[in-house]
RNA sequence: GCCUCUGUAGCUCAGUUGGUAGAGCAGGGGACUGAAAAUCCCCGUGUCGUUGGUUCGAUUCCGAUCGGAGGCA
C-alpha cells in the first residue's frame, strides 16, 4: 500500500472547513487533527466553534480539549503532539486530516521546522517585557540590535513581544534567533495535500461571519463566557483571554453594553481576524484553493465542493 | 407658539480666540518560526446642514432657514 498522504483543510474562519473535513473523513476513512490554537482548551466550546459531540462521535478528533484554559501552549508543543497523533492514525491504517485556521500551527506541521531547543524562559521573558515598559520599546530593541542585528532587521521595534523572544532565545540557548531560523528553514516541505477554503467575495464572507456570530450568541456563548470569566480563566495573561468571543462579551456581561452591541463587537473582531488569516494563507504556495461562495449562497451543493476537494487529493496522489 | 442645546469622515465626537480640520471605532493593505483567535506596521479631502451677511478671508462671528434632542406653555 502506498504511503498515506495526510490531508489538510485550512482557510479563514467561517469558510466551512469543519463540514468539508468531516465529509472527507467519511470518504477516506480519516480522523481529524484540529489545527486550531484555541480548540486545544477545554470548556471553550461555543466560542471556538468546536465540532459538536455528534460530529466527534462520527469521526475521531484529535488535538481538541487537551489543555485547561489556564495552561500555556505553543507551536512547538503543537508540532510534537500533532505529529504524534498523526503517526498513531497512520499506524492504525487511517488517514490524518488536519483541519483548522491557525496558520502558524499548520506551517509547523507542513514544514520540517525545528524550534530552538531550550524552550522558553517565562521569567526572562517577563523581565524583558518589564524592561520595555520601563525603558521603552526602543531600549529593548537596542539590546537586540547588539546581539542579533539580523533578527532585529526583520522585527519591528514596537513589536516588543517578538523583540523580547529574540533576546530570550539568545540568552537561553547561546545561539542567535537568526541562526536558529536559518537552520530551521532548510528542513523542507513534507508531502501533504493542503486545501484552502476561501470566499472570493468579501461581503459574502462577512455575511457568513455575521451568521456565525448570531448563532454563537444564541447558542450559549454569553453563558460560556460568564463561566470562564467566573473561573478566572479569562484573567489577564491567561491563554484563554486571547480568544476572540470572550473578551468581546465582557462589556455586555458587566452590563455596560447591550447584547446587540456585544454581537457587533464580536463580529468586527472576527472579521479582522479573518482578514489576518487570509493575509497569512494567501501567500502560502503549498495551498490548493477552493472557492466557497457558491456553496454559501446555495448555488452549489456541498457534495460538489467535496468532489472538487477529492479531485485535488486524487491528483496529488499520482 | 416660545426657550435651550445640537447638526464636522461610514459611526461617536474633538477642534479652529476667523487663515478650509483631527481622534477613537468601522474600513483598506501588509508582516509573522516557542503567547499566533496573539502581537505589530502602513493608509484620513470631508459640500465642517443649507442660505444670506460681516470680513482681505468664515467651517469658526451674526441673521435666516431646514433637520434632530430637550424644556416651558
Amino acid at each position: 500500500m502506498a504511503d498515506v498522504i495526510p490531508i489538510s483543510i485550512c482557510g479563514a474562519t467561517a469558510t466551512g472547513k469543519t463540514a468539508l473535513a468531516l465529509a472527507l473523513a467519511d470518504e477516506y476513512g480519516g480522523e481529524i487533527i484540529s489545527c486550531d490554537s484555541m480548540q486545544i482548551y477545554r470548556g471553550m466550546d461555543v466560542g471556538t466553534a468546536k465540532p459538536t459531540e455528534a460530529e466527534r462521535e462520527r469521526v475521531p478528533h484529535h488535538m481538541i480539549d487537551i489543555r485547561e484554559p489556564t495552561e500555556p501552549y505553543s507551536v512547538s508543543d503543537y508540532k510534537a503532539d500533532a505529529e504524534a497523533a498523526e503517526a498513531d492514525i497512520i499506524a492504525r491504517g487511517r488517514v490524518p486530516i488536519y483541519c483548522g485556521g491557525t496558520g502558524l500551527y499548520l506551517d509547523a506541521v507542513v514544514y520540517d521546522n525545528k524550534y530552538s531547543d531550550g524552550g522558553g524562559n517565562d521569567e526572562l521573558r517577563g523581565e524583558l517585557l518589564r524592561f520595555a515598559e520601563a525603558q521603552g520599546a526602543d531600549a529593548l530593541y537596542g539590546r537586540l540590535l547588539e546581539i542579533d542585528p539580523e533578527a532585529a532587521a526583520s522585527i519591528h521595534k514596537n513589536n516588543i513581544r517578538r523583540v523580547a523572544r529574540a533576546i530570550e532565545i539568545y540568552e537561553t540557548t547561546g545561539k542567535r534567533k537568526s541562526e536558529w531560523d536559518a537552520e530551521s528553514r532548510t528542513g523542507g516541505r513534507r508531502t501533504m495535500t493542503v486545501i484552502g477554503l476561501r470566499f472570493l467575495d468579501r461581503e459574502i464572507h462577512r455575511e457568513a461571519i455575521r451568521r456565525r456570530c448570531r448563532e454563537m450568541m444564541r447558542g450559549g456563548l454569553p453563558e460560556e463566557a460568564a463561566r470562564l470569566y467566573g473561573s478566572g480563566a479569562l484573567a489577564d495573561g491567561m491563554p484563554a483571554s486571547r480568544a476572540i468571543a470572550y473578551k468581546e462579551l465582557l462589556p455586555y456581561l458587566s452590563g455596560l453594553e447591550t447584547e446587540a452591541e456585544a454581537e457587533d463587537r464580536l463580529f468586527f473582531a472576527t472579521c479582522r481576524y479573518a482578514k489576518r488569516q487570509a493575509t497569512w494563507f494567501y501567500k502560502k504556495d503549498y495551498i490548493s484553493w477552493l472557492d466557497v461562495d457558491g456553496v454559501w449562497l446555495g448555488k452549489e451543493a456541498p457534495g460538489s465542493l467535496l468532489c472538487r476537494a477529492k479531485e485535488i487529493i486524487e491528483r496529488e496522489r499520482r
